[in-house]
DNA sequence: CTGAAAGCGCTTACAG
DNA sequence: CTGAAAGCGCTTACAG
């Protein structure tokens, strides 16, 4: 009854005396209810609304000695980051993923050396229960072990090159759906058909590579092979590299949708069209495969399942259950470009 | 000289012991090395390094009652967020300039009232210090008065709509930017100028229009104006309108780079060419503007800038000082659309 | 089901 | 400059 004090954020104290019960009855209540009988249960919450009590999170994190919070890292150059939508989508589906069970998601970019030893300091420093990984190069990963040493438990997207067996992950199916678009390309009776690979460093690079060389067999010509670094200018440049080495190639798979659409650019240039004279497949689904003209027909990575999959892996590895690894089928999705 | 307890994290006391000094001195150097003997400070140092102890965030927080973060609030609806790379760029600008203070953001996303209702409750629940508010729109804001009731300081990215005068923000020239621009489009021959506004509930939307209105002055035809809600696909059926309505326009001014991309292929897929029938002048300078072709002729905002400010005046405004409003030109970036 | 008590790991006046 | 002590606000065995 006595009202609480005047200007301090009310404690768990000032609850137990207006409920009239002791403190350890108001921790039970708040921390899930158990062995508490309802009469009790009934003033304790009654008097959190009059008191306008709100937990303090950082007495009850030096309790529990759990943070209650998860990292997202993100090991990235940043003109990727920008470019790439990808990472907006997987932020944003992790964040919601992770609101359900009312966990803040703290975000740290580690573009270089100096900042991922920041971030790693900062993981192993007990800010955080766990980590989501994003971070496609592999060599931007020296930090792992360190991480694993203390016991932090992390989740990668796409498969943690070198690391495999070592933390969990999900990843989309890239070598099915390179092999799905090769084929596509192939059904709509494309028969010279070229690759603008993504960076080796990384496992979607590398697979959807894999996955192309595997669906075409004997009839890959390595002429007929560029790279780009995921980027809108590495993809224009190598198109116009593909198109002078192999210029009769009437289709091209490129390995996500950025680059494909500066491969358009480059085409276009060369005054042949798309899909007419060249057909072009991205992978992603990204918006850059529908923000222009023409459309591109493109492999769906289902990023807001594959950052739902990661939270749910992540919770289940901070409760002490196994790590695990996954991997999600991609979809062919049909516009414009082939 | 004790070996520290086997499992367990070592903790200040074990540092202690290692250094022969009591727990508040080591507290002492950790907290600053004030008011300590360079005896001491060394001691405590060497035992740092031998137990390898880090400070536990939680305890500190708890004695010190700072949360030592920085929220990072997202009240944007998600197609926007994904369309819109500098909202990337805000985040990457906020996350390094805190870095250099060795404070984490937390990233909280509320893009409908559920999760604006929990960002708050997490705001005002004392998980941090200050918050950097990205939220163009009005109405997305209710919150405002809770976390100012609770003391908690706030930065605005842009001016916070009908909040001007009770919290900080950081924003660019929207008014001058836009009339740069026309001023511009009108150097170099255009006299029928139309525009593809932004929303009308944004500071920017709202100051980019009312710049172009004063800048052309009595040649403002108003069917020479159209609105988007800066997404892609409302450009291209934006400019779609204008052309309608305003065949004989020979440029026009959009208010942002990704509606400027939607109005290109509008222009085009109307047999026009950009930019030798129609000018386009964007705003922002976001990849977008560059990814594609024709490379798009903007107004720079210096959102590094912006963003570095605003964690100045963030943390300035945490260390107690009175809070601020400022605004930051922007520049005009020529290429190849007008 | 409930209360009293110890403990989580730090910081900060207070004396000296 | 330094130590002893109180305090930050919670949780969790331990008895009962």
């Amino acid at each position: 009854m006595t009202p609480p004090p005047a200007k301090k954020r009310p404690t768990i104290d000032d609850v137990a005396r207006v409920a009239g019960v002791s403190r350890g009855t108001v921790s039970r209540v708040l921390t899930g209810g158990h062995w508490v009988s309802p009469d009790a249960s009934a003033a304790v919450t009654a008097a959190i609304a009059e008191t306008g009590y709100r937990v303090n999170p950082h007495a009850r994190s030096l309790a529990t000695s759990k943070a209650n919070s998860v990292a997202f890292l993100l090991t990235e150059s940043y003109e990727r980051l920008f470019d790439d939508p990808n990472f907006a989508i997987l932020l944003r589906g992790a964040s919601t993923a992770l609101a359900q069970s009312d966990i803040p998601l703290v975000l740290l970019m580690a573009g270089n050396e100096a900042e991922q030893r920041r971030a790693t300091e900062f993981i192993t420093g007990g800010h955080v229960d766990g980590v989501l990984l994003v971070s496609s190069h592999q060599g931007r990963q020296d930090f792992l072990p360190e991480i694993s040493r203390a016991g932090v438990p992390a989740i990668s997207c796409g498969i943690p090159l070198g690391f495999e067996r070592k933390i969990g992950y999900v990843a989309a199916d890239d070598f099915s759906g390179a092999q799905e678009m090769v084929r596509y390309l192939r059904s709509i009776g494309r028969t010279r058909i070229g690759t603008v690979a993504g960076p080796q460093d990384t496992s979607g690079g590398l697979s959807r590579l894999r996955g192309y060389r595997d669906e075409l067999g004997d009839d890959v010509v390595e002429d007929r092979i560029a790279y780009g670094d995921y980027g809108f200018a590495s993809g224009e440049r190598a198109m116009h590299e593909l198109l002078e080495r192999a210029p009769d190639i009437d289709a091209v798979f490129v390995g996500n949708d950025l680059m494909a659409r500066g491969a358009i650019k480059a085409i276009e240039s060369t005054g042949r069209r798309v899909p007419e004279d060249i057909a072009v497949g991205g992978f992603d689904d990204s918006p850059a495969a529908l923000d222009g003209s023409p459309t591109i027909t493109t492999m769906r990575q289902p990023f807001e399942r594959i950052s739902q999959e990661m939270v749910r892996l992540l919770l289940a590895a901070i409760a002490g259950e196994a790590t695990a690894a996954m991997t999600i089928p991609t979809q062919l999705v049909r516009r414009e470009s082939a």
